[in-house]
DNA sequence: CAGTGTGAATGGGTTCACAGCA
DNA sequence: TGCTGTGAACCCATTCACACTG
């Protein structure tokens, strides 16, 4: 078998960080018809250096055409291939409040790779209402939903004080990643992939370089004193 | 003067983004009345370990006690004033679809220490319409909204489309934070400070490592033998 | 003596600069 | 000639292990 040779294996967990961002800049280009792109280029696009884009591209293997660039449609397959976006992957949202609700009706899952196959909620009240064509289920439903064997990503997008005990039960029906919206840390067993995503976790971070920016802030001085 | 002695310089980026998680967590000990917390307990409720934890607190100063650990609400202040959340930051949000109005009804802000203070949408349609307590408001409120001396942060909540030009308006009213939640990767000038968030970029990474976990996938059989 | 704070060692990621190829 | 692919150098972050201290 000549499967090993391939650099597919062992891509830096910051490369792959960067694969969709450098996937949906060709698609981008795609969309205007442009058929050819430069490192320069598409790291531009991407945001990135073009130095730190070919060493990312160079893990999954020789795509690109020295003295000319990259063939965007053939670029494009070989980072879907490299993320697995080769088959669309099930999603299952729990927590319709506000923000589950906002990511259940999100344009671009289908598209790109994903597909929303169950909403969640574990308040009575909103059981079996719709929500674009599909009826809020309740949490119990999980078990029929998820079979273990089978890849299924779920979505966690309630209050922090569910946030673990729905992580519980999503890991107990089978689930092996978990994208966690809520406001708080979840403990998830060794080999289930989570990953977290947080509005306050993110002004946070820009407040302190805002901060930094300003030099010193006038109610600093105080506690430096007080010190 | 005394300040410079202080640790407070220099606190690298990727601790920058923890602090957030361990402020979070010193309040949940706070919640359930616990005073005094170790390292390992600490770095166990962020998720991180407690080596980590020590070396990113020793990055602020000695805020613990030998043999004993943390001052709950001590290090919770220290941690607050690093991060520059002693006083609250004006937020405006852009873009009013699904995920601008979950944002803008988000609670947990002021808590935070950020204060929602304009929605903008581009669409006469639904300017003027109320949302929590605010109106929204035309694009061309921004220069009334944003003194360019004054900090403030720009959330980014439209289609990928108008991002960058949304980008550029923020940037010329005088905004130097943004968070970025359009499906898009903006260019902003040297000086201002841009976040993404991007569900599609975190589900992407998902499927990555749980291609992985299958080992070998049927259909990447096809494509190893046609190289 | 329990648990913090920190030098030292290790490992990963980024940048540089250029060899190699269309 | 122009741009990719990559070794080498550099830089930042994490981990380790223990000196230090309340």
């Amino acid at each position: 078998m000549s499967v090993e040779h391939s650099a597919k294996r062992e891509i830096p967990d910051a490369t792959v960080a960067r694969l969709p961002g450098y996937l949906r800049a060709l698609g981008q280009l795609a969309a205007v018809d442009v058929l050819s792109v430069s490192s320069e280029e598409l790291a531009h696009s991407a945001g990135v250096s073009s130095a730190k884009l070919r060493k990312d591209l160079s893990h999954l293997g020789s795509y690109g055409v020295r003295g000319v660039g990259y063939d965007v449609a053939h670029l494009s397959y070989q980072i879907s291939r490299a993320l697995g976006l080769t088959h669309d992957w099930p999603v299952v949202i729990v927590g319709m409040g506000n923000l589950g609700r906002a990511l259940a009706s999100y344009r671009g899952f289908a598209t790109k790779g994903f597909q929303v196959v169950a909403l969640l909620d574990r308040d009575p009240a909103v059981v079996g209402h719709m929500l674009d064509d599909l009826v809020i289920q309740p949490m119990g439903a999980l078990d029929v939903l998820v079979t273990p064997g089978e890849a299924c990503i779920g979505v966690i997008a309630t209050p922090a004080e569910s946030a673990q005990q729905v992580a519980d039960l999503l890991v107990t029906a089978g689930v092996s990643s978990i994208l966690n919206f809520a406001a708080t840390a979840i403990q998830v067993p060794e080999g289930v992939h989570m990953r977290k995503v947080d509005l306050s976790t993110e002004l946070q971070i820009l407040a302190f370089h805002e901060q930094q920016r300003v030099g010193i802030d006038p109610d600093e001085l105080l506690e430096g004193a007080g010190r």
